[in-house]
This record gives structure tokens, C-alpha cells and sequence, in this order.
DNA sequence: GGGGGAAGGACCA
DNA sequence: TTCCTGGTCCTTCCCCC
């Protein structure tokens, strides 16, 4: 395999990024040599070394690159950047602030500490926590040979056969950090904590208080057990404070004496600190230990960069303090080893080497060069760096980034196993994102196979999701993509991951406007209910959207994520209606089903037979009824056909649910984006059948959506009661096969052709009045599609180019803009599935006819008037708000909406053209990776069904 | 060209 | 035989407007 990294610049045979770090306390003067020898020996062959291998030849390729550039670099280009780096610095030096005191407090060998005090036997022997895979930390005895954290335990074992290792308990380390806090609180009560051994305080003002204590407030007692106590010496000027004794009993032996206690009144022993910054940290030191019998080192500086040194310098068990003068910093920084600050890790400290960059001063005296050679972010970095600048002011309420969760285990290749732990992985998650009541809109998988390669791969979401169902959702999608890249061999994972990120900000958390949910309660909602999600409020409590206001779009189509490489969102022209991905986009999409259906009710000169498509009062077919857990029978019709809702649902959970035969998860979610009822609520109301439905779980309140839908408008049933039963999970492929019999093209391929629904269009109004012949127009429908990410949009027929399908008997076909035409030759009930035109559109191309060339002006299908427009993204507009106002007036709603703000103004025209929710290009192929290389740019530009698109316009 | 998403990677404890 | 976990930030590529 890998064999030309052993040549690399890194040695012969040698790989230097797997050579033991010594930077770290207890680690000087070993034999790296025999240390590196024993690792190498130990990993050689192994996939892992095969992988750093890899990596250190990326970097040596990094490095090359450099240096050719860098070979490019004129004498003019370095002296502008010399002249750049001059007034930076000058404008830098300007704001030096030195009138902070920063501490930065580090526990030492933290879990071996804890380990050991617990078990004094270990005290005396070279022990680790962790396991034979790795290692946490280590004690000092241990580094002695060379373990340290981050190594794998069979190595360590292998350094030192007589290591004791202790596995890790974190809950014992979590309560020894809870009291240690307790201490740094005291001092500054908004400190920050990086880790539960480590933490930055500002000290400042505790010093100022401090100045004005009296002395019993600095004075402490002694344990009698314990004798620690400090000394402070004078380093040339620097003063330092070392701790000396006793302290640690259990992990520093060595410690020199200290300096006598007083005694108080009671005959026990004291200790007065003083009032200056060294006193103040060494008394918490020497509080900590009190506390804990747990030694910590400090750093004192006038920042955090600094300060994080500090703390290393006099490890373990002492302290160091960096006046807080310019020139102190400036000597402190010189001779500094790059390496030493935090940030600058091995790679980085590779690439500065081979630049002859190995101190701080060379940092500081080659920072022309590096403003050339790295990024802006880079070297400015580095130019604070070389000043001995970082933070003064602690970050204290940073609002966390993302959230994850990993695994790693043996070789796994069994997709059952993988979409069962990516299930768990979304669970624990999900309850994580409980704990801090927090929503993300990007989830990302990350999978790590046995090779040690790593890759993520991640979906943005327009609505903020938290559930596991929701997030399983995304996951599992991802990782089906994922198996279906490397099939037909498995995938063989070593390392399965769930994160997510782009938290809600805090408007996002405001409740959405006009949510179904409320719509669907209970009207005896318990008002005292406390709403688990924020957006659930009843619909009267919101007001309307505001004309040209657009919802977000929906979640993406698990069918388009599996399918298309090079998926994108296309949301409407009709912006804002469309429905099935979000929580929020079905609301829509149920309100505007139901104000359509009524509508179309009323409109209604015939009374629909049975067996209408047009009837939701009627059904076809055999139907069933499902007992509630409270007893009570809903009707439900029998028919596992899918509404354009749940296709989202069965798509989503199709491929996953049946190798992981949970089944659960298929009734669990209608789309990425979940709407859940708020609590306290003991029965929904279905917004097809409007019976109650007396449960509170969603899964069941949806299935029981799905299956009314279906039977309400599809009139026939060709699937079987154990289908039902298990619910709607068809897999995508015998969909498509069974909805096009098989005799769609296999043009270029239809692969991209993404059947993304079986869609019920009259479950949304959508006129297909079949009674009239084999051949009908509908000229004044609501079409019900999907578009290339999932969105399921109402949409005036024509407006927007769909390609539709049908099967088994029917035929639907665009037949001229803003018609629908119908065929069928057996069974007037034609069931339509719809083929994602696919890919990014403008909404402007491929632009329907101008009106002109289109006959007569558009019609409003909700109002039924003719509106003095052309203009689609107005006509559009005018539809969007006409189905607001006509669901809120059927629900009794909101004052009423003035159509005749329908006609947006220019202005306002301009709004609706905002850009488009970019789509997430789905698991394009980067520069690595295993993912296909990416189609053309014209190929993502038109989309994948854009063929079979064009066939209909042709 | 700028903005922003996706993916990968560096780095830290 | 065996090389973690959880988090942040940065860079690069790419697409869209």
C-alpha cells in the first residue's frame, strides 16, 4: 500500500506525526529515540499507520506546494507585505492591553489524580485511565516511560509493561470538577471552563476587592492530614510562586519544603494569603486541594494566550506568573517554542518548520513571508502570536456551535447494525439536545471506516429539528447514500457520528405562525398546558403572514437525497406554500388542504359519488378500523397508498426501516421536520375525516392522516393488509416500478428522474374530474408536486413545469400551461405520481408562455377571479395569500386579509424574488473521498429529470 | 466577486 | 488484535446570484 510516505522528508521508515509528543509536563529528557522505536514496531502494518501514512503525505505535498510558492515570492511582493505587517503591528501595539489579569488553571494529570487518590495503591506505580484502545491521561510515573494521553493503552503497555490501566469514570471526574468549580467561582464567578479540568478566570476584579480584605478573609485553614504550602521565589524579576508540598501527596514526591504555617487560636494549622494575583491563585490552589486533594497548576498573564503558557511552565503543582509589562511579555515570548501555544499543533509546526520557523521570534521576524504564503486569518494569527497578544476579555456566554455525538466500535458491515446505531446515535442526541432545549438546522454524519478515513457528510435543514425522529431522519438518508456509494460492497465502519449545528438562533425560536397544530386540537386544549414546542400555539394567536413574507422552504426529499448526488432545492415561484417538509411547511399544506376542500365542497353542484376522487366524504375500498389506545374506533380507510404528506415519510423511512425492521420508525415522522402535538392535548383532530383521533402520539395521529388521505382520494387499494399493517414503507424502487409499470425511459438517465410522490392530488383540492370521459381538463386546480428537495407545493397547474406520471391505469400529462389533462382507461381514479423536474431552477426558466401567448389572464383557483397579471410571481403571490385568508376564515380565524393587497407592488415583487433557498448539494464528490465525481456543471445547472422535463415542452 | 453550504482537516483537552 | 470523544475553527471547493 502506502510506502512512498516512508521517503517523505519525515525519515526513513519513520513517520514523524506518529512520533511521541513530549510536549508535555513529566515528558522531558526520555529517550524519544527507543520510545519511537517501540511505537513504530507497534503500529507498522496496521490500517491506522497506513492512514497516517496518508496524512503526513498530504502534508508533506502542503509543505511542497509552500515552498514552491514561496520560491515565487518577489523582493516588491515581501516588501508590501513587509509594509502591511508593520502598520498591523503597529495598530496592534496600539491596543496591547495589559491591564487584565488572566489566570488559566489546569488540574494535574487530572483523571490519573483523581484515579490515584481513590486508590492510593496506584500511587507508586505508572498508571493511565483509559483502555487498551486509549489512553486519557497518564500519571508522571507513566510519562516517565512515555505514556501519555492520546496514545492507544497496547502501545503504552508496550512502553511500559507494569502501566496500570484504570478504566475512565466520568461521572466521578464530573463531581470532582462541580467542587473545583465551586472554588473558581469564587474568584471569578463568570469563569470560563474549557474542560472539566481546565479553566480561565479574570481575575481582576477580585483583585481590586481583594486590596481592601482583611486578613481573616485571606486566611485558611489547614487540613490535618495535609501541609501544603507554597514559597515564592524571584526568577530574575519574574515572580514566581511555586508550589512546594505536600499538596499532592499522591502524585509529586519530590516536592520541596514549605514555608511555615501559622497556628490560629484553636491551635490548627493556618494559612494567610496575601493580596497581590500570586497569593490570590495560590490560594485558590491551596482551597482546591483542600477541596479535592487534587493538585492544580496556574499561569498568570495579561491574556489567555499567555496565560495557557503560563500554567504549563511550572507543571505540575506550581504556578507562574508574567508581569504584566510589555517587555516581560516580549523577553517571555523570544524564546518560546512555537509548538507551546495553543493552536499550534503538529501540522502547522511542521509547515513553519520548513520554513526555519521554530520560536516565536522567528515567527515574529519571518511574518512577511507568512502573510504571502498563509491565509489572512493565518498570519494574522501568527502576528499576535509574536506579540505575545491573545484575549483579554473571556468569552463568557459563547453560545455553543454544534452538538454530536460518536461511537466508535469494531468493524461493522451489517446494514442492520448501522442504521440501529445510527438510531441510537440520534437518540442520545436528541436527549442531549433536550438537556440544553436546543434545535439545529444542519445535521451531519460522520463515518469513519476501517481504513481510518473519515468523512462527514452533513444536510442543512430549513427549520430547526431536535427529535430523534427527525434527526434519524436526515442520518439515516445520509448514511443510505452513503452505503449505496461503496455498493456493492459494504461499508465497513469503524466510527459512526451524529452531530448538529446551526442552532436556532433566538428569533428562529419564536413561535411560527399559523401552526396546524393548534388547528388540530382538542377545541378544550388545556390552555395551562405548557407547549413542548414554542411554535405550537393555536392558529388565532398569530397573525397572517405578511404579503411577500416567505416561509422556509421544506425539508428534503429522502428520495432525492438517495437518488441525486446533486440534489437542489428548488422552492416555487409560489414561495411559501409549499408544504410536507417542515413541521411548519405541513401546517401550511394541511390549511390549505382543508380551505380547499372546503371550497371545493362548496363549489360542488353534484354531490360526489362514492368512489369520487373528488369525495373526501367518500371512500373506496375496503377500510379498517384502528383502535386507539383509549378504546375508541377511527374510521380509517384501508389503503397503504401514501398521501403526498407521508410520501415524505415512507421515502424517508422506507430503505432504512426495512433492513432495521423497526417499526416504529415508519410511523414515527412525516419528514425531517416533525410536528408534535403539545402535551396535555389527549386527542387530535384529523383534518381529512375531522373525526378525533383520541391519541397524543404523533406516529399513530399521522399514520392515521396517511391512511385517510390515501383512501379519500386514491378510491382504490391494490396493496394488502399486511402492508398496511406495516405501514407505508415501500421502497422507492417498486414504486417507481409499480406507478410506471415499468415504462418510463431509461434515458440519461432517468436516474435522476426522482419519483418523488405518489401524490393524491384531490387530497389538496386538485379538480381530476374523470366523470366526464377518458380524456379530461381541469383547468382551475391546484396541483399538488414536489420539488427536487422534497417540498411538497401547491402550485397552480402549468406555473410551474412538472413532469407527472401515473399508474397503474391512468395517464396525466401537462397538456398546456395551466391544463391537466387527464386519461384513464380503466378506473376514472387515477393515481399521479410526480417526477421532480430536478435541479436548480431559476424560477424564471423554463418560463411558462407569457400570457400573451397563453390565452386568457390567470384565475385565481381559491377565489376564482381573474387577476390583471401576467406576472407568475404575482399571480402567485395573490394564490399564496388567497389560501391564507381562506384557511384562517375557515377556522374562524383572523380578520380578514384584503385581496386586493393580492397584486403585490413592485417592491414587494422584488421580495418574493428573493434568492432562493440555496439547495445542500448532497454528497458531491470532493477533492477525497469515495463519492463519484460530480456531474457537469451543466448536467447539476438542468437537473437530472430535466430530459424527460423537456420531453413534455418539446 | 461575494456569500454561503459542504466536506475535510487541524487542533484541543 | 487493539489508535477516542466531542467540540471549534479554518480552508477549500463549489454553486448561486
Amino acid at each position: 500500500m502506502a510506502t512512498g510516505g516512508t521517503s517523505s522528508s519525515s525519515g526513513e521508515g519513520f513517520l514523524s506525526r506518529m512520533a511521541l509528543n513530549d510536549n508535555k509536563a513529566g515528558m522531558e529528557g526520555l529517550n524519544r529515540d527507543k520510545i519511537n522505536k517501540i511505537i513504530m514496531e507497534s503500529s507498522k502494518g496496521s490500517r491506522f499507520y497506513e492512514n497516517e501514512l496518508k496524512k503526513e503525505q498530504q502534508v508533506n505535498q502542503r509543505i511542497e506546494r509552500m515552498m514552491l510558492q514561496k520560491a515565487h515570492i518577489t523582493e516588491q511582493q515581501l516588501s508590501k507585505a513587509q509594509a502591511q505587517v508593520e502598520k498591523m503591528t503597529s495598530d496592534l501595539e496600539r491596543g496591547r492591553d495589559l491591564s487584565r489579569v488572566i489566570v488559566h488553571v489546569d488540574m494535574d494529570a487530572f483523571y490519573a489524580a483523581v484515579e490515584t487518590r481513590d486508590c492510593p495503591d496506584l500511587m507508586d506505580k505508572p498508571m493511565a485511565v483509559g483502555s487498551m484502545s486509549m489512553l486519557s491521561t497518564s500519571n508522571y510515573h507513566a510519562r516517565k516511560f512515555g505514556v501519555r494521553a492520546a496514545m492507544p493503552g497496547f502501545i503504552a503497555k508496550k512502553l511500559c509493561p507494569n502501566l496500570v490501566i484504570v478504566p475512565t469514570n466520568f461521572d466521578k471526574y464530573r463531581a470532582v470538577s462541580a467542587e473545583v468549580r465551586e472554588v473558581f467561582a469564587d474568584y471569578d464567578p463568570h469563569f470560563l471552563p474549557m474542560s472539566l479540568d481546565e479553566a480561565y478566570l479574570d481575575i481582576s476584579d477580585h483583585l481590586e476587592q481583594r486590596r481592601g480584605w482583611p486578613e481573616a478573609l485571606r486566611t485558611h485553614r489547614l487540613h490535618t492530614n495535609n501541609t501544603g504550602t507554597a514559597r515564592v521565589e524571584d526568577h530574575g524579576g519574574l515572580q514566581e510562586t511555586v508550589e512546594v508540598e505536600g499538596l499532592s501527596p499522591v502524585l509529586f514526591e519530590n516536592s520541596p519544603s514549605s514555608s511555615p504555617c501559622l497556628q490560629d487560636a484553636a491551635g490548627g494549622e493556618v494559612e494567610v494569603f496575601g493580596t497581590c494575583a500570586e497569593e490570590a491563585v495560590r490560594e485558590m490552589r491551596f482551597r482546591i486541594e483542600q477541596k479535592t486533594s487534587l493538585t492544580a497548576s496556574a499561569g498568570i498573564a495579561p491574556n489567555m494566550m499567555l496565560a495557557k503558557v503560563c500554567s504549563d511552565k511550572n507543571k505540575p503543582n506550581g504556578q507562574y506568573r508574567l508581569p504584566s509589562n510589555r517587555q516581560a511579555v516580549i523577553d517571555f515570548i523570544q524564546d518560546l517554542p512555537v509548538r507551546k501555544i495553543s493552536g499550534i499543533g503538529k501540522v502547522t509546526e511542521k509547515m513553519l518548520g520548513a520554513l526555519g520557523i521554530t520560536s516565536c521570534s522567528h515567527l515574529g521576524q519571518e511574518m512577511a513571508l507568512l502573510a504571502l504564503l498563509f491565509s489572512e486569518t493565518s498570519w494574522h494569527h501568527f502576528l499576535h502570536i509574536s506579540m505575545g497578544l491573545g484575549s483579554t476579555h473571556i468569552e463568557r456566554d459563547g453560545e455553543r456551535k454544534s452538538m454530536s455525538t460518536e461511537r466508535t466500535f469494531g468493524e461493522m458491515g451489517a446494514l442492520e447494525e448501522q442504521f440501529s446505531l445510527c438510531k441510537e446515535l440520534c437518540q442520545d442526541l436528541a436527549q442531549d439536545l433536550q438537556k440544553e432545549a436546543l434545535k439545529g438546522k444542519t445535521v451531519t454524519l460522520k463515518l469513519k471506516n476501517v481504513n481510518f478515513e473519515v468523512k462527514t457528510r452533513a444536510w442543512t435543514l430549513p427549520c430547526a429539528v431536535a427529535t430523534t425522529e427527525e434527526l434519524f431522519a436526515v442520518a439515516k438518508d445520509l448514511l443510505k447514500t452513503e452505503i449505496d456509494n461503496v455498493s456493492p460492497q459494504p461499508l465497513r465502519l469503524r466510527l459512526m457520528g451524529v452531530r448538529v449545528s446551526s442552532f436556532a438562533s433566538a428569533d428562529d425560536k419564536k413561535p411560527l405562525q399559523k401552526s396546524i397544530v393548534g388547528f388540530l386540537h382538542k377545541k378544550q386544549t388545556d390552555s395551562s398546558s405548557t407547549s413542548q414546542i414554542s411554535s405550537h400555539k393555536p392558529v388565532k394567536e398569530h397573525p397572517p403572514r405578511p404579503p411577500g413574507q416567505t416561509q422556509p422552504s421544506a425539508c428534503p426529499s429522502m428520495v432525492q437525497q438517495r437518488r441525486g448526488q446533486e440534489g437542489h432545492a428548488w422552492v416555487p415561484s409560489l414561495g411559501g406554500v409549499e408544504v410536507g417538509g417542515t413541521g411548519e411547511n405541513q401546517q401550511s399544506f394541511l390549511q390549505r388542504a382543508h380551505a380547499q376542500r372546503l371550497r371545493l365542497q362548496a363549489e360542488r353542484e353534484d354531490p360526489p359519488e362514492k368512489g369520487d376522487c373528488n369525495g373526501f366524504e367518500t371512500r373506496r375500498g375496503p377500510t379498517s378500523s384502528t383502535t386507539t389506545p383509549e378504546g375508541t374506533q377511527t374510521h380509517t380507510p384501508k389503503n397503504t397508498n401514501t398521501s403526498a404528506e407521508t410520501d415524505i415519510s415512507m421515502s424517508a423511512l422506507t430503505a432504512s426501516d426495512k433492513m432495521t425492521h423497526e417499526p416504529s420508525a415508519h410511523a414515527s415522522t412525516s419528514s425531517y421536520c416533525s410536528t408534535e402535538p403539545e402535551s396535555g392535548t389527549d386527542s387530535l383532530t384529523c383534518p381529512v375525516c375531522f373525526r378525533e383521533v383520541n391519541t397524543t402520539e404523533l406516529t399513530v395521529f399521522n399514520r392515521h392522516i396517511d391512511q385517510c388521505l390515501s383512501g379519500v382520494t386514491m378510491g382504490q387499494n391494490n396493496h394488502t393488509d399486511t402492508e398496511l399493517e406495516r405501514g407505508p414503507c415501500v421502497c422507492e424502487e417498486e414504486v417507481e416500478k409499480e406507478i410506471t409499470g415499468g415504462k418510463r425511459e431509461e434515458g440519461p438517465k432517468e436516474k435522476g428522474s426522482k419519483l418523488l410522490s405518489r401524490c393524491v392530488l384531490d387530497s389538496v383540492g386538485l379538480r381530476l374530474d374523470s366523470s366526464a370521459g377518458d380524456h379530461t381538463e381541469s383547468t382551475t386546480g391546484l396541483l399538488l408536486y414536489e420539488t427536487s428537495t422534497a417540498n411538497i407545493s401547491l402550485s397552480t397547474v402549468g406555473l410551474n413545469p412538472v413532469c407527472l406520471n401515473t399508474c397503474p391505469n391512468g395517464d396525466v400529462s401537462i397538456h398546456r400551461a395551466n391544463t391537466l389533462k387527464v386519461s384513464s382507461q380503466s378506473d376514472p381514479h387515477v393515481r399521479v405520481c410526480l417526477l421532480s423536474p430536478g435541479g436548480p431552477r431559476p424560477m424564471t426558466t423554463p418560463k411558462p408562455e407569457s400570457r400573451d401567448h397563453r390565452g386568457p389572464a390567470l384565475t385565481c383557483p381559491v377565489c376564482q377571479e381573474t387577476q390583471d397579471t401576467n406576472d407568475l410571481t404575482l399571480f402567485n403571490r395573490h394564490v399564496d395569500l388567497c389560501l391564507n385568508q381562506e384557511v384562517l376564515h375557515e377556522l374562524g380565524g383572523l380578520a380578514s386579509v384584503d385581496r386586493t393587497t393580492h397584486t403585490a407592488p413592485p417592491a414587494a415583487h422584488k421580495e418574493r424574488e428573493q434568492p432562493l433557498q440555496r439547495a445542500p448539494q448532497k454528497g458531491k464528490s470532493k477533492r477525497r473521498g469515495l463519492s463519484p465525481p460530480p456531474p457537469s456543471k451543466k448536467a447539476k445547472a438542468l437537473g437530472p429529470a430535466w430530459n424527460t422535463i423537456d420531453k413534455f415542452f418539446r
